[in-house]
DNA sequence: GCCAACGTTGGC
DNA sequence: GCCAACGTTGGC
């Protein structure tokens, strides 16, 4: 399993609707960065990733899980797009903020904090844990 | 709302 | 293939 993070600006898609969304998900369309892209082809049927909100909060919020792997991107007819479908899985007991893991060595190469433009990334198992943790769930 | 960082586009 | 212009992201 690999571990991922979503951004989101909770104006434009917050955690609250992807939960209300439920077991279905939510396609992760508009990702128009071939980077982010690439994560995306990469991700497999049940890989869990974090749902960040970017902007307002700036905060890891809760887990999702990929439900459908990278398929052409609904929102465009441009066939370089694709994206995956992720659902909800449950949220933070507390929120991590960006703030924090700043501060924390450990997480101090977690591309949330060194490339803070790239809108989906990996995270490292040990950071996955980590951010578990100091969110007061299981990993 | 500003702006730095970064990615993309398009003229040459 | 270079690079200037432009657009976007996201922290502050």
């Amino acid at each position: 399993m690999t571990f991922w993070l979503f951004k989101s600006e909770p104006d434009a898609w917050s955690w609250d609707q992807q939960m209300a969304r439920g077991d279905a998900g939510e396609e992760w369309t508009g990702v128009r960065n071939y980077q982010a892209r690439n994560n995306m082809r990469a991700m497999k049927m049940g890989d869990r990733g974090f749902f960040y909100h970017s902007n307002i909060g700036k905060e890891i919020v809760g887990v999702v899980e990929v439900v459908r792997e990278s398929a052409p991107d609904s929102s465009t007819e441009d066939p370089r797009w694709d994206c995956v479908v992720i659902k909800a899985v449950k949220p933070l007991k507390h929120a991590v903020t960006l703030d924090l893991c700043k501060t924390l060595p450990e997480l101090q190469n977690m591309a949330l904090v060194t490339n803070t433009r790239l809108s989906v990334q990996p995270v490292r198992e040990t950071e996955w844990k980590i951010i578990c943790h100091l969110g007061g769930i299981e990993d």
